[in-house]
DNA sequence: GATGAATGAGCTTTCATTCAT
DNA sequence: GATGAATGAAAGCTCATTCAT
């Protein structure tokens, strides 16, 4: 109905993959309470429902795809930076989380999303699959880790980030910010709710600095300095 | 095809109420892969479909009331301990956890699932006064929390509660046992997958030790002894 | 949308059950080129959607049932003549024939698509359940020919039947009737196609004379006369 | 990936034509239960899904023209041998009979499929043409039947063919080796299913040998000796 | 002539919820 | 209070066919 051309070039392809992609991840971030349908993502990329189809094997793949997608900046980024630089602290890596997951208000609810869909409608093959290209990234990155904090055994690095990880979207789950906003705003309500009602940036931050402090200070005390 | 009489006492509704949340319970927790119908639950009550309706409001806030009983058990027993012993240490909290959260099959899936739907399916007046009754009692547990281990100020014990219990389910999401078993079982597929492939329960002590260990020791090294 | 009364007792149930085959008949006869969508038949029957699937497993399921509600007319028949009358001949086979299966639009048409589904798509239980329940029907009035034709070995009287129905709906397929209608009439086109453009009930009475001949008459002779 | 050049003969594309009609029996032959979709067809061909419709019309006219293929080919045997041999029985007619129809795994369930398609998706124009072209052979090879079974007038020959086909057909449709296999296997289930359940090519014969003795011997006798 | 990317109509089935009985 | 028959929206996926390249 839309689309001006064919993509016949192999370039063309994961142009309209990456097109795919990006309407999907549009349609999420713009109401991350629901789930949009794979009609709705085909129209917004001004394709036919079909196409879609030519390019992924089934919604949840799809999403799947944009999830990791995400995933995938943020740990490029990080083994960037590990890379890089001769010193990394636990505040490069907050600055990094906050920039490449927090930030955009795409990642969190997807990500718990896709966490969820893993458990009941991904066909098995496709989580696997992913969890196996995450391992890579994240073993790759936590060896970076292993070699900045001194005082890990190996494994260690890996593990922190898992746990780091889970702290994410544990968190978030449970913040308000996940909540599906109330047409009143999410503040709507009688009375405070202080248990529940923090600001997720800045609790995580707190949660983060607590574990990696609990995981690599009470072992060397050697992240801040050589 | 148990009851099928009426509830006119309150008592009587409050046991007919009970069945059905024990109903949900057991289905839930003998398929976590899978989310019962309203029909199977009512059906596992010995209930017809419609009577479910007049004790919940909807599906939703009947998996959130299971879910509710869930974290109550586990708080109503750390509460306790924390009010009768003199010493509580991390040892405590990791069997409580084991006990009341890990070990039942019911509660971490269904947590899972409980998350998932605040952004999604559940009514936006329920997510909130479920979150309010539970905030209560992480108030109360919190409280205690913070008469045990010294260093912590007003506040901290229900921080560190709600980062450890994001940890638990971020953690478990992540892991294996979230995945709906590949019929070869979960560890078929050609190579090692380390990354991900960890056990829970080993993993989650390890996070949880780190996690109070850099919020508690790290400032006042006093959780261990007087 | 339209319909009067909940079917709340066994025959009230029965009723809609049928009322639902009704409908699908009804369209069925109506455009036997195409196949109704369940959409349709419900709303011929003036239900929803849903309430069919309350009554039928499936699509292919109720259409088995509006064939098998057909054939079961003509065994009724049949068999009703095989115990009442002193002397059944082929003429009144030929007679229940015509009447039963001939001449309403609706059963050829749908014998044929029933067959077709055999192949693919009708769960293998159903298939099988509905070849059961035609095998007893089967005996029972093949037992019955045997008594009035003699010469007939045990055995002969099924084998019989069978192959009369076999060619009754074989002929039918590729006769002039089974084709979709021309808007310009099924006569149209250029010439004669004298080999397949026959009636198809005079055809099929000469075709069962001479297998019914050829099966008793070439034994017995006795059919004829006392 | 066989061909992938152009045709530009005549020869060339009746080639090519062959090798489209071939691709579609081998599938047809290997997966009797279904349907190969037209990309399948294209791809055991060689060639893309576009240039199947270089060459066919559309799907249907593609099986019916793999149907026409395995039609003329007994047509064409029968016709040679009522040529060719001084005294034809029906027992070279059961010969013929066997090896081109029924051992062949592609005739039977084919010649179903195009039957049922007829009354639905084939366009009217394709069926009629078909219907034209076998009634030339089904007027030649009835010709010649009458000239070796004598007492038949004219026109008895062709709907005696016609009447052995509609069987042939009709009774495979009916038998057990139409159905789609159980993965038991077809005999699985609790008790026997004496009615439907016969040796197709045993039956067929029976049945055959009482129609053309129904319709020849009946009235002359004649067909066994000058 | 050949290709294969794009199309989009079409269909079954599920199930939370309602409400007549 | 209890029942369960009825509802109907919702959505994913297939595949024959077209047509730009």
């Amino acid at each position: 109905m839309a689309i001006r051309q064919r993509a016949m070039q192999a370039q063309d392809k994961q142009q309209r993959h990456d097109a795919i992609l990006d309407a999907a991840a549009r349609l999420l971030a713009d109401s991350p309470e629901r789930i949009a349908s794979v009609a709705e993502v085909a129209d917004e990329a001004g394709l036919a429902k079909g196409t879609v189809y030519l390019y992924f094997p089934g919604k949840e793949e799809l999403l799947l795809a944009v999830h990791e997608r995400n995933v995938d900046g943020f740990f490029d980024a990080l083994i960037e930076v590990l890379e890089r630089k001769d010193q990394v602290t636990i505040a490069d890596v907050l600055a990094l989380t906050g920039r490449h997951i927090v930030e955009p208000p795409l990642f969190l609810p997807l990500a718990a999303r896709c966490f969820g869909m893993m458990g009941q409608g991904v066909p098995v093959e496709a989580a696997l699959a992913f969890k196996q290209r995450m391992g890579e990234r994240l073993q790759k990155a936590g060896t970076g880790i292993e070699r900045h904090f001194h005082g890990l055994n190996a494994g260690d690095g890996v593990a922190l980030l898992r746990h780091s990880y889970a702290l994410i979207i544990g968190l978030w789950q449970m913040s308000p910010a996940a909540q599906a906003q109330h047409p009143a705003g999410p503040m709507a309500g009688p009375g405070p709710r202080p248990a529940f009602d923090y600001d997720y940036q800045v609790e995580l931050d707190r949660a983060l600095v607590a574990l990696w402090d609990g995981t690599i200070g009470g072992r060397s005390r050697s992240y801040a300095a050589p």
